[in-house]
DNA sequence: ATCAAGTCTGTAACTTGTTCTAGATTAGCG
DNA sequence: CGCTAATCTAGAACAAGTTACAGACTTGAT
């Protein structure tokens, strides 16, 4: 519980990176096909011809596998958005144009997004690092789409984590089929009006 | 994993009822002990004199089971804030205020707080009768706290569930100790902002 | 009171996440 | 090369959710 092994922090070999690849892929792959329950450890340690003691060496419990594996998505799509930002003029509408991409992404792997949110949101304490970063990347990507020239304002900040909860909690209703997509899109859409509140109006009053 | 027995729809005899509730009540008490891992179904089924098959007749999982107790303590929430209801002039000050009262009631549950929700985040489909009833009690808590006229509108209800999808993630990072109380409060205010934006203004979201 | 159907109990079995262990392999180093 | 520590493998073992089943108990209708 304290002290663990961890995906050693020393510098990982070459096998060592590509036996932590061969893991995250198979763990994609899997949670592709049926989500969160179609990632079983046994069968993610065999697919990627590991055995199963390795594969806790690299990632402790299952829910470390998936958040690392959302990490992983993540980063690939805050290289992509870099290359093509969201050309709006309001802030409100970049960001969410942004997350409509990244909605729309996911549309196209819906079991990949149950696996990785329902992780995501499962964890408890033992995975707080990884989830942390996980969500410091979602920031960044929200930020990068908000395109302040400052360093952002506490209340920026809130709207933006206002932002992101909706994000996540949207997305799960609508992974169980509780919640139509026009409905995620219109709610991500009325969070979003958050950031202009919050970047022309330094308090709560009425906006203009 | 189609057609299940379920809690028999048929009225519950007497003692049916009782053991609804003894199994309702020893799963709020272990799970206040030590949240979602320490709620487990051999010893729910034990601290309430059931059979382990009987408890899985009246709840067909744990999370089932957790969804259900949620349902249950809002229920009494829901009560307790008929009778004593914010008396702030702000629509959005209403709905803040609400929601920091069960913010309160949570702290002083942590572990029970913890058990519930992460049960609700993680329900699959098969849970999704149970979790939309209690998505439909948490919003029917927070319009009251809006206190409308007549019935509302498209973007008053998607302000709501921004509102209530904050509060469930909120909740889901306090709980898991990655965010202050403070922040909590704050992010939850800076949602309930889209209340009073929506309750004055048509609404943008989508062109008309 | 009696019978049939449905319910409850106790218990064992099965599934999948997680841990443990003994022996092979590998990496780094003299 | 040869040694030592770390890592990896295969497989057993354990834990908790879930299912299965045989026999006892209730219930409701006759």
């Amino acid at each position: 519980m304290t002290t663990e092994p961890k995906p050693p922090a020393s510098p990982l070999t070459e096998r060592q990176e590509a036996r932590r690849r061969r893991i995250l892929q198979a763990s994609a792959l899997l949670a592709g096909r049926g989500g969160f329950d179609a990632v079983q450890m046994r069968e993610v340690a065999e697919t990627s011809n590991v055995a199963l003691g390795t594969l806790y060496r690299y990632f402790p419990s299952k829910v470390h596998l998936l958040v690392a594996t959302m990490e992983d998505q993540l980063q690939h799509l805050h290289e992509t958005l870099r290359k093509r930002p969201p050309s709006e003029p309001q802030p409100s509408a970049r960001v969410a144009e942004t997350l409509m991409r990244a909605f729309r992404a996911l549309q196209r792997e819906p079991h990949l997004a149950d696996a990785m949110v329902r992780a995501l949101t499962f964890a408890d304490r033992s995975v707080n690092h990884e989830v942390d970063t996980v969500s410091r990347l979602t920031t960044a990507i929200i930020l990068d789409a908000v395109g302040l020239d400052g360093p952002p304002a506490p209340a920026q900040l809130s709207a933006v984590r206002v932002v992101a909860h909706t994000w996540h909690s949207a997305l799960i209703t609508w992974l169980s089929g509780r919640a139509p997509t026009d409905q995620v899109e219109r709610d991500i859409r009325t969070a979003c009006l958050l950031i202009d509140v919050t970047t022309a109006d330094p308090g709560p009053g009425r906006p203009a």
